[in-house]
DNA sequence: ACAGTATATACCTTGACCGGCATATAAGCC
DNA sequence: GGCTTATATGCCGGTCAAGGTATATACTGT
């Protein structure tokens, strides 16, 4: 993980918010696009993007991908991502998104779709 | 100071080595040529990109500018730049050119030329 | 094999930034 | 006012990244 590759990803705000998400657990696609309300497309690329600098991994899970932080030798991704949570939560809106993150799997439990049964195993490790 | 503006900065190496120096106290422009062995155009772009971010104000005294990191209320970049001494010092040359510093500051207080005199009011704070 | 869902990629256009070169501005000195 | 030094700016061509639209791929279920 380069350090300027750390910093070309932070240095756009979807890309914050989407590593916002991530650093809480493991995500996929689609639960990014609503929760960020933003299109397929501008989160792929966004995603792909960011796994050419190595900051986060997919994982294929039948139809779903499955993303999460990069393992890493480097504090300096993880101390930024605490920081911003002091610092700048919310001037981008990382309380709402959070929130929206955290209420949306709460009913992938209780109402269990394909979708969730495929990542739940995924997921269990951050409630 | 806008944490976009602050990341946009961090993600290019002439302009983390011009910050890692600038942590430790204000240069002029000439310095930073000397100590980064760029030129004089490349810097000041850099310089004034940089200055427009709201990373770093410059100040002129005679014929020269003196630069230095603007005051924040936001400890982000602060921490960056702490946190990149550690992990990333080696990588980024980050050591060498702060020998360079110290030589050089060193240097302009023994030998004093116009320069020197101009701006070492302003660098008595950093050693 | 076919249809549907989830995700990725290709292509195009636009805007941001970088390097190189030339030139302009600002201040000091004679 | 000219000359020099220090620094900034304007222009240009190249590259990279972002948004939009269309299309391709991967997997599932029937």
């Amino acid at each position: 993980m380069e350090v300027i590759n750390i910093y070309k990803c932070l240095c756009d705000e979807q890309r914050l918010r989407i590593l916002n998400l991530l650093k809480d657990g493991p995500l996929c696609v689609c639960h990014l696009m609503e929760i960020l309300g933003s299109d397929q497309v501008k989160i792929s690329k966004q995603l792909r993007y960011m796994k050419g600098m190595g900051l986060i991994e997919g994982e294929r899970v039948a139809q779903w991908m499955v993303y999460r932080v990069a393992e890493t030798d480097s504090p300096l991704l993880e101390e930024n991502l605490k920081c911003l949570q002091d610092c700048a939560a919310e001037r981008l809106g990382f309380a709402r998104d959070s929130a929206l993150r955290k209420s949306l799997l709460a009913k992938l439990k209780s109402e269990p779709n394909a979708c969730a049964s495929a990542i739940l195993p995924f997921l269990q490790a951050t409630s």
